[in-house]
This record gives C-alpha cells, structure tokens and sequence, in this order.
DNA sequence: ACAAAAGTGTTCTCGATACACCCATGC
DNA sequence: GCATGGGTGTATCGAGAACACTTTTGT
C-alpha cells in the first residue's frame, strides 16, 4: 500500500475502535440472535455480529446504532453497552478493540427484508447458532449472560415485546428467557405487584379460545430497576 | 510536527485507546480514591485516574495493571472492567477512548510512598474530591455506584481487607460502602450463613476490650456471587 | 361437548428486620 | 470499676414458592 493510502498518521500505535452489536429478539418461541455474514476477509463469508469502526465524530452508542441500521436496516432498538474486548490477537489483521453492545428488539418491529443496504443477515436460534467469526461467540454468550441476570431486576423484558399485551404473553418472554416454565398465578401477581403495568380496557380475541386482557406499561420506553 | 515524528500510519482514523482505574480503599473509615497529578497538557497539574494508552501487545486488563504499577508502585489489587468512555469531545487533543477499570485493595497493601516512578499521587475521601481532569469525575462516580452494587451480591468487600479479618471490621468495611450502620447481630448472622468464611481459632486483642475472634475467607482471592 | 388458554387464593417457608443485654479485656 | 467493642436469641413481617379448579370462547 502506497503512503498516500495511508493518510492518517499519529507518533505512537492506534488500535482500531469497533463496535459488535448482540440484538436479541423472540422468534418462534425462542431467543434468537441477529447475524450478518463477512463479506471480506478475515473470516470471508462466514457468519459474525453487526458491527465495524466507529467514526471520529460519533459517539460508541451512534456507531452501535449506524452500523446496525447500516447492515441490517434495522433502528429504534433497546441498546445497552455490554463489555469492551481488547485481546491483543482477537483479530489477524490488526489490533481492534471492541465495545459490545446488547440490544433488544420485538420480533414485529423487524422488518422481514430488513432494508439490507449491504449484507446478507440472518436470524439464529441461539441454541442453534453456526461457527462465529473472530470471538463473536463469547461476546453473545455474554450477551445471553446479561439478559437472563437483567430479567430478575429490570423491566428488560418488556423491550422484547410489543404495547399492548397480554400477562401470558409477558410470561410467556420471562419463561423463553428463564429457560423453564412459571406458575402462572405467582407470575401475576409478581408482575401486578411492580405497578409498571396497567389494563388497557381492552381485550385480545385471538383463536379459540377465552379473550385475554391487554396491558401496557405505565412508563414506556423507559427501562426499570425495582427489588 | 515531521512526518518522521508520525510513523504508525492507516487508512482511516484511528482513536487513540487509554485505561483509566479508579482505586478503592478504605481510610480512615472511609472511601477513598487514589489519584495522580498529571505531567503535561491538557489538565496539566490537574488531579486525574491513573491511566494511560494501552500497548499493542497488552490485553486491556494488563495495560490497566501496568499503567497503576508505573504510576504508582501499586500491584496486585483487584480488578474488573467497568465501563467504555468514548464521547468524541472527551479529550481536547484527539479521539479518546478509555476504558475504565474498578479496582480495589486494603491501604495496609499500599506502600505509603508508593514506588512513584513517575507521578505525585494522593489519596482522596470521596466526599472530598478535587476538581478531576476529562471526565474522571463521571468515572468515579460510575465506579462508587457499582461498589454498592456489588456489595449486595458479591465478595467484594473482602478485596478491601485482609485476612484474618474480625467481624467487626468486615461490618465496618460495610457500612463504610453503604453509608448506613447495620445491626450487629442481623450482620453477622447473615455473613455466617453465607458460609463463606470460616474461623481461624484465633483472637486479636487490640487495645483496652475484649479480643475478637479471627476469621478468613475459604477461598480466598476469589470474588464469589450469592443469592 | 370439548379443546385451549384465561383467570383466580391460600398456605407455608424462609430470609430480612427490629430489638437489649451480658462478657472479656486493658487501663 | 469502668469504658470499650465482642458476642448472643427471639419475635415479627413480607416475599417467594407450591398448589387446582372454574371461566370463556371457537369449533
């Protein structure tokens, strides 16, 4: 490469700054994880996180979210820093650091052909995920880690999922999560004890079977801590 | 400056990657943070973290370790990552990123004129800081809030003392962390029944009182998770 | 009528809290 | 003998867990 390709210039080593975004949403009744597959070396056409360089006028969290809208089409998610990886040899070309991000999404808010500018994406089962590029597996086993601790203290669940809804369909989340099924009546009056969440006055008719009240959230969009 | 003075060149930006670790120990029955003057612009004769840029071929973890012992003749605290701050103005001079780290350790493990090679340092109560260079103060304050945070559920306090330790003095270290004081006898039960401490069968008479039994952790030097 | 999910209360256990007095020592 | 922190037990309360049946609808 010639000097005039290599304009940016500093008096000591620069590593490259990366984000790596785990967008989690529920899919057929599991958790499911956000891929996009490599479109150059390393790791050419193999699957790994949205994600690449931050710009030198944005923010972490603004580069999260341009290259997730970017690769995927996709904006508006929950987003959360998770950890920051910097191993000296987590990448062949050069020394890149990453800041993972976690992010939350409703399945109804990700649209099937989502926009993709530039990238083949896929979702995966997260008991079901192939072979990641670089240490993408550790990041979303991270991710996974982060989820099921926040669950227990945090509104997070809430961000899976669309207003208004039903109390079977929130339990239905915190057990996809949990990985193990709830008592129904102790899970209701869990949730109803909080006063995050308030009846609509409506109902939901759907299939055969008894209409279920619908909820929302008294203060939406804002993630809780409660205990 | 001469391109000679600028050799480590790429073709986009690269932000320059620098830890910053935020020290606890407790003084004088209370928290306190362990600070250093800085040498040159910007914030010169500023009191900032200690910190500095991450080498090419040290993780993050090791760069924050070095640039304590360097700094300040510090070694073997504990520590743990605690967040990535990356606003594009953080620095006036260039894109910073820092990762900051959450360390903690026993003054009795501080040597008072601490190896500074390099640096004045000083401790600070943390109700007594001065004005910080950057964001440090952001920083600090982030670190103090994850402290109490994971005294709730974690052995940390432990990496504030050392062993044997008295009963008392782990309730001191306590209520120093939460700013509040705890019953007796509801603390040690609780402790107790965490059964992550055991006596030594030892008694430390210290001065005009009855001596106190001596305890130590079962697995000392790891942190552990409970409830 | 029946299949399928909605909705509803009580009991028990355990951990957290509140609370007060005697003990052993050095001076 | 007294000042100082060490050491101990009990009663109460509340959150979490276990547990089964009736209701409403669409077919």
């Amino acid at each position: 490469m010639r000097a005039a390709d290599m304009p940016y210039c500093y008096p000591y080593p620069h590593p490259a700054v990366t984000t790596d975004t785990v967008l989690f949403t529920v899919r057929d009744d599991r958790l499911a994880v956000l891929l996009v597959r490599r479109g150059a070396p390393p790791f050419e056409n193999e699957w790994a996180l949205p994600g690449g360089f931050v710009e030198p006028d944005e923010s972490l969290e603004e580069g999260a979210l341009r290259e997730l809208a970017e690769e995927t089409g996709i904006h508006g998610v929950y987003l959360e820093q998770l950890y920051t990886f910097g191993q000296p040899d987590r990448d062949p070309r050069e020394r890149v650091i990453s800041v993972a991000y976690f992010a939350l999404a409703p399945s109804e808010m990700l649209a099937p052909a989502a926009g993709s500018d530039a990238r083949e994406t896929g979702w995966f089962l997260l008991s079901e995920l192939p072979s990641l590029a670089f240490d993408h597996g550790d990041i979303i086993a991270l991710a996974h880690q982060r989820l099921r601790a926040k669950l227990e203290y945090s509104t997070v669940a809430f961000s899976l999922m669309t207003e208004p809804f039903t109390l079977g369909e929130l339990q239905k989340v915190h057990e996809i999560i949990r990985g193990e099924a709830l008592d129904k009546r102790n899970f209701r009056k869990h949730i109803l004890s909080l006063g995050l969440v308030e009846e609509t006055g409506h109902v939901r008719s759907s299939g055969q079977r008894k209409p279920a009240r619908l909820y929302r959230l008294q203060q939406p969009g804002t993630l809780q801590y409660y205990r």
